[in-house]
DNA sequence: ACCTGAACACCGTTCAAGT
DNA sequence: ACCTGAACACCGTTCAAGT
């Protein structure tokens, strides 16, 4: 659906590689696709996402409102361009050549760009491209960690989109969590949340939940890092370990060789 | 930050739990917490979550916008009871006793809430509780599924957040690609686009975009659920095949050491 | 007490007009 | 050609007023 211009690419990304000419000859006082990308990046980093308005844009960069619709076919189309630009990873990377280390590397380095523009997470979805220039780039790199693994590249695809889902959905609870604040639950709150969470009714919940166990192992509280660090690399390792016994042929099937 | 209530429990909290009482007597014409959220669901079901307006949620009741404000405290209290209510699970489960198959179950009830109701991936993060009592059920149903497992409690949760997040993930992911359709890229365009994406640049993807796994790997395309299924059981495998390994002594960062 | 009516500030987007 | 000015339809939310 979504609209495709003559070139037989999605607008934003012809926008993105640099394929949609801005027709030129005239006054041009100035505005491109660039200036106003990054015009409304820096407004979501210091403000927030909320604060990304076509007015307030065009204010930043002093023009008028009217003047971006000349760049940018709406807003979504500026969400999906920002979005693109914000996930950017550092031009030189050298991966270990160990493909554990290598896919750790990489998903640390996919957290780090959402932990710079947290924002990109609260972008509506339904309007990611994996054929945005960062995406690509992401995904190419995704790839070389797993350069030696020997699996069907319809797998390794299997397994960047895999862990690059985890460290996103990772990054918006560990985000959801520091601005919605367990501190929120008074010890009178959790008093009360037990008379309607008991054992009877949530067997195995209640008691953890009792035990303090549910709402600690939900960071924050302590205002330590540790604790998402902790939950983070552990569901990776699982993912890598996971990987790591399919690539040795023990999965369901069977034992495999003793290399 | 989230606003507290008296009962010092988050007040979308207290509301869900059926706690926080309209004070009632006077003429009351009928509306309630309930009859809104149904409301509201009724029509992002309908019309997606963009229709969900406060006008459009008191008109198909038959009152006024300004009605709905006596019972919600504003629009983003409104989104958080909706998304509650819509993940909701059967109310009678039963789990097979082996924990792989529990799992996958699970993981199967989450993945089925979310088709049933996909604009709640659209909500606005950051407004997730894990206090709500459907996100509380379904946290009890991830714990009885991994009951026999010698894994302490917070690893326990660590692991249903691990699978939940990377379920909703993914369903994010096919809800993407169904909507923006990979085949928005003509030929002419990936035709375009491999003069952008050349193997100098991205050595691991480009051959794989030019043999044309890169974008079929992203399903849809075939218009089939398979390729989407199959992407989905590939990472959960990972996963629960990750933890059974942990549970077996044998991580991967120690392969050295034997069983 | 519950609900309504009118009003406010703001948003994305259009269109015809200026240079 | 690029940009502006005025205007439109819509949104969430407020406040004082009715019953």
């Amino acid at each position: 659906m979504a609209e495709t211009t003559e070139t037989g690419l999605p607008r934003a990304v012809a926008i993105a590689w640099g394929m949609q000419e801005v027709p030129q000859r005239g006054p041009n006082r100035g505005l491109s696709h660039e200036r106003i990308v990054a015009a409304a990046i820096e407004i979501a980093d210091a403000e927030g996402l909320a604060a990304v308005t076509m007015q307030a844009v065009a204010k930043s960069l002093g023009f008028t409102t009217m003047s971006l619709y000349r760049y940018v076919s709406g807003k979504d189309e500026l969400l999906r361009l920002m979005q693109d630009a914000a996930v950017a990873v550092p031009e030189k990377v050298s991966l270990p050549g160990d493909w554990r280390e290598a896919l750790r590397v990489w998903a640390g380095l996919v957290r780090d760009a959402f932990h710079a523009h947290p924002w990109v997470l609260g972008i509506p979805r339904g309007q990611v491209s994996v054929l945005m220039p960062n995406s690509v780039r992401v995904a190419d790199l995704g790839l070389a960690a797993l350069r030696d693994l020997p699996l069907a590249d319809e797998e390794k695809i299997g397994v960047i989109l895999t862990v690059s889902q985890y460290v996103t959905s990772t990054v918006e609870l560990e985000l959801n969590l520091a601005d919605e604040g367990v501190v929120a639950v008074t010890p009178e709150g959790l008093d009360l949340l037990s008379q309607v969470v008991t054992p009877d009714r949530y067997p195995h919940l209640a008691p953890v939940l009792l035990a303090g166990n549910y709402l600690e192992t939900q960071p924050v509280a302590t205002g330590a890092d540790e604790g998402i660090d902790a939950g983070y690399e552990f569901g990776l390792e699982l993912i890598i370990s996971g990987l790591d016994r399919r690539v040795h042929g023990q999965s369901a099937r069977g034992v495999g060789d003793g290399a």
